[in-house]
DNA sequence: TCAATTATTCAAGGATTGTTGAAATATGGA
DNA sequence: TCCATATTTCAACAATCCTTGAATAATTGA
């Protein structure tokens, strides 16, 4: 992820009712939600929710499938796991006290420690 | 970091000329940079820098202190590292295979991995 | 104290972003 | 085909953010 990529996606996290549709589609997992059912749950009228929707999948961080009426959104875990990364790189030069505390969640979701996470 | 103080972070991040700050901040390291050599170096105005600087500084990933008439900005590493966890902790939730690529990068940075960085 | 240096604040205007409701598009069933 | 459902698109307006240059504040040395 480069600088420009990184810039848009903090664009779009950088508002509330989509930061709060991403943290809802990380939580449902690669089965995603619809989008009427994002906007029930959020109380954000259909035309909204879809602006949003737009956005964050313009920053490449949801994507979207239609499944018959309903179209399906689902966060692109890559993305996300890529901005992460593009956060730490930056500390980690030449400050490697910064990254521990991060070490130490990112440990516990290693494939040898599942379950370890509180 | 609870979800307000991250909007306003990913907001201050989502800025040109502020997500380069950061960065050459997070570089220059505890030392830091002064207001005039961060607008010298980026070829932006004074008032500009200044601009940005505040906004940075609202969402806590700078600090600064006044050195004689300069005044010295540094990177806040503790809210950039708060800022990561936030991120991951969300990927985490469920879905460790996410987080493995990001857990590489951070092990590199763990105290007993020192030069482990490429 | 006066002038020079360094940086911030302020107001004005331009640019971008967000919200709203109505109209348009796509799908599936009667 | 016609209607209901699900969603997007559009235009208009409101709100927020960014830039600019002039004025202000803080510090230091002559």
């Amino acid at each position: 992820m480069d600088e420009r990529q990184a810039l848009v996606a903090f664009g779009a996290l950088s508002q509330e009712t989509r930061l709060q549709v991403i943290r809802m589609l990380v939580v449902a997992g690669p089965s995603g939600i619809s989008a009427g059912a994002i906007a029930e749950k959020m109380d954000v009228s259909p035309s909204n929710v879809s602006f949003h929707l737009k956005e964050l999948e313009r920053a490449g961080l949801i994507t979207q499938q239609r499944e018959s009426r309903s179209i399906i959104y689902s966060a692109n875990y890559e993305a996300l796991g890529s901005l992460v990364r593009f956060l730490m790189e930056d500390c980690c030069a030449g400050h490697p006290e910064i990254c521990a505390p991060v070490a130490e969640v990112a440990a516990c979701c290693a494939p040898t420690a599942e379950g370890k996470c509180q």
